[in-house]
DNA sequence: CAAAAGTTTCAGAATTGATTGAAAATAAGA
DNA sequence: TCTTATTTTCAATCAATTCTGAAACTTTTG
């Protein structure tokens, strides 16, 4: 395998490992490109590398942008916008845990809050409250931890690794 | 809100949650259905309940079944089969981990070893292979991590959030 | 200020994924 | 064995998501 299918299976697998996290399939192609470019690239550049419009290609960059995925570099004298992209896995992963909680955990906790509101009034009832409380102490548990997790550095993960280990 | 109430807002939400884990809507309603179920059920039982067609609740209850979330019940004198929910919120977690882990993780990681064939030839493929050796020791980190985390009791959970906090 | 360069928006098209429902297969009872 | 209850399969349909491309908008420059 050279270089060039090298790049071209990476953005692929990439693209696909994304799709299951909530990263839509074009948006991680666009930051696996970032990944392994040399240099920061234009929105022009991404839309001719992947073979997407121009509004799908600005789309997708804008919205790893708001999940600080990626970052705009402006260059002096060019007109043109630069994208380049976050290289730290660590830093990768926080943040997608960071936006994926802000999006499915909390409306659930939520949702959960207001569901401890239902009392048992017979003993079928009965479960359903011990299982709604079961899960309200679990997901705060979960939240909690995500939240030292996101707010942690790259050497937490390698001490609970080696903890592990 | 009352309790028949609580029990469909429970459902919709563990769907709405379940649907950005590779659990798809459905199958987490019939989990959500189940987990508050005070007794087993039957396929015609999910059906009526959810409102769904009979081969919908099959795929979907032999999918929870394959990822062990859900456990099959024969009731001696019935022909049907009934159906329970794991409610053990720490094994049902580690278990949608274990299926996506082997899903999404693993064939990552086996791109990334046949990526590390590639030979940087020039000074812009050193990039690349710097950036695939990178993606490559964190994935191998995390993999191993999950491993360990599948394999641990509820306890270790408890314990790393005490750490935590 | 007008023209050029670049970016953003969004309605409809295309794609992908989920669901239905009826028919086929399987298992249990008579 | 034949009949009946139950489960499974799968092609067709439906729903949701993603993508396109042209038009509108914004910014820069001469």
């Amino acid at each position: 395998m050279n270089v060039q299918e090298g790049k071209e299976k990476f953005i692929q697998s990439w693209g696909a490992l994304g799709s299951n996290w909530g990263v839509s399939r074009t948006m991680a192609q666009i930051h696996a490109l970032l990944l392994i470019a040399p240099h920061s690239l234009s929105a022009e550049d991404i839309m001719e590398d992947l073979k997407i419009s121009r509004g799908n290609a600005n789309m997708n960059i804008r919205a790893l942008m708001d999940w600080g995925l990626v970052y705009k570099e402006l260059k002096t004298g060019e007109r043109k916008e630069f994208f380049v992209a976050e290289k730290d896995m660590w830093d990768v992963v926080k943040k997608i845990i960071a936006q994926r909680k802000k999006k499915e955990l909390e409306p659930m906790l939520k949702a959960l809050e207001e569901l401890s509101a239902v009392e048992a009034s017979d003993p079928d009832s009965e479960n359903f409250v011990q299982v709604v409380r079961d899960i309200k102490l679990f997901s705060n548990k979960a939240n909690a931890t995500l939240d030292k997790l996101v707010q942690s550095d790259s050497n937490w993960f390698v001490k609970v690794f080696m903890n592990m280990i």
